[in-house]
DNA sequence: ACTCCTTGGGAGATCGATCTCCCACACTGT
DNA sequence: ACAGTGTGGGAGATCGATCTCCCAAGGAGT
């Protein structure tokens, strides 16, 4: 009943503990090819499976990579996660997530419980731009870590996201260009830096003036709060940028509910692309964050020296993707 | 820059290793007081924290729970593994939660790999009701393993689910109630137990007659096809019972893009209860299931001796919903 | 035929924490 | 004062796999 183990392997083939190991853990080291057979042979009668803690001990490795996200709750998260995972398992790797419930203590908890050994390498997507920092620097003094799709001050590494600037543009100039002129930004959780970057460049692009609706987080139930206040504006508001596509999805469907048709009187976009958006009629105007180059370019990072993971901030170009929100034509 | 180990805590605190240890590790035994504080100072001012792969590979334990579910883009996964995750930590664990991708073969990997000695015990909420048996019966064979949600044939292993029979009677009689006579049904993945159980439950209750629209998948794209063939029909129907809120979310918006009135025409509930019903406008009627009580169950006999895990299929009793989607003046 | 390589393979040390003894000391009771 | 009892604490073994030597055998070159 008691698990095999390796020198249970090597008993059985034959061969010594050393020569079982070189054979089962790959290393690159030539071994006869008639005693690899029967090393494999018995590994496989015997249903061996190497010990993973004992491996991890002995080589300082896990092939384990953390990764913690704001909330699980938000698809574009998940969505996230998925990418990441992908190119972890193709790289032979296996991915933890954990759910930081947009909480910094938690957080902070899920970081130093993933740290103790746990894994080779930590990926954060920090909830808070401010208070996160120091949790991550702590944990950046004792293992790799990146920051994925936001920032933090005071982190001490560096941050792959998206050039949130840009996406703001695209989506600006889009809706300009259908000749959409007194447009609204309702955006929510400026503690983020993506949140905080997106305001700032709306702010930047359309002035002071314009209506912007701040909410307190990226949920659906926000989005419909938006939804009745951008209602009640309808006659000086003809396009609604949101800063989630959460927000979005709540805005739209209370928009209907208030009779306002999308995009005939208001157009809406969102901003993150998941599959919330195929949900309702219309389908709602995004940004596509390139996950999968930015999957990629985190784990590079963090598998890089430290010295090439100061605190900097690298980003990624979006991708605009018309849907019928803004242009029933699309 | 190496991080410190137990020896040099003991060292720093002038000890031994093993008293360190029993300190550190909070092993049940006297240690004088000043000698704890000793030790715990020292801990802190190192910052020390102690190896996980040491100490699991010492004492044979992790300390962490996995759990396998079939895809988290459905929400009500995301859910479910929000309650098991929220018991394992209360409990002082960690969840490691994997994603099966809908996909027997990448189910079965995503198994071994967690039985690799990085989980204590794994909960699998089987893909296939027939061909996840023998990948989860491998690893009841090596570790404790229960499913959750459902079941899977030749597991050799108990399962906690939700009573869907039960479920599915009370969405009919809720029905019923209103005076809906010519209820369809719409669900998807007759290869899970559970899409199975409730197809059962509805064809018992309402006969072989009764329409019946079987999907490929629990997907919302899947819901919008179904969507297209209700409203066919729509003279003909007065109510659909969805196998999952997926499906209905995508069902209740095609509907109204077509002209029929959601509870007017045809009233419509979903089953799992998920946030997703909320979006829309009317909210859906659905089923919920007693997660925190089932996954205490799950991980009470996760813990119990193996003799407690035969072979079997525990239900938990669900609760209806009742939102504006079956009844417009709830 | 002899030395020099090359290559396969084994013995033992090692990773860091915990557990199992077992010892030393203090205290009690006679 | 001495055996008996209990309690805190240390030395060394141990978990399982891998890594570092180092040795043996066989082939090549002179």
């Amino acid at each position: 009943m008691t698990a095999p183990r390796l020198i249970d392997v090597a008993a059985a083939a034959g061969v010594s503990r050393a020569t079982a190991s070189r054979v089962l853990a790959g290393t690159p080291r030539n071994v006869d090819a008639d005693l690899v057979r029967r090393v494999e042979e018995a590994a496989r009668r015997l249903g061996y499976r190497t010990n993973h803690s004992a491996r991890a001990l002995r080589t300082g490795t896990t092939g384990t990579v953390g990764v913690v996200v704001p909330s699980l709750a938000n698809p574009y998260f998940v969505q996230l996660a998925d990418a990441l995972a992908q190119q972890v398992r193709a790289a032979g790797g296996q991915l933890v997530v954990s759910d930081a419930a947009n909480d910094t203590a938690i957080e902070a908890e899920q970081i130093e419980t993933l740290l103790g050994g746990r894994v080779d390498g930590l990926l954060v997507v920090p909830v808070s731009a401010g208070a996160s920092g120091p949790a991550v620097r702590a944990a950046a003094e004792r293992a790799p870590v990146v920051l994925f799709d936001r920032w933090a001050t005071g982190s001490g590494t560096v941050a792959v996201t998206l050039d949130n600037a840009a996406a703001m543009r695209l989506l600006l100039d889009h809706l300009e260009s259908l000749g959409r002129r007194r447009i609204a930004l309702v955006a929510a959780d400026q503690a983020s830096s993506s949140g905080a970057e997106r305001l700032a460049a709306f702010t930047e692009a359309r002035g002071t003036d314009a209506t912007t609706v701040l909410l307190p987080s990226f949920t659906t139930d926000a989005g419909r709060t938006a939804g009745r206040r951008i209602a009640e504006q309808r006659d000086r508001i003809d396009a609604v940028v949101c800063g989630a596509d959460v927000l979005a999805v709540g805005l739209v469907s209370t928009l209907q509910r208030s009779a306002v048709s999308v995009p005939g009187q208001i157009a809406v976009t969102g901003f993150d692309d998941t599959e919330l958006l195929e949900l309702l009629d219309p389908p709602i105007t995004s940004i596509r964050h390139p996950l999968t180059a930015m999957a990629e370019r985190a784990l590079t990072l963090l598998q890089a020296p430290a010295g090439e993971r100061e605190e900097s901030v690298e980003r990624f170009a979006p991708q605009l993707v018309v849907r019928a929100s803004t242009d029933a034509d699309a």
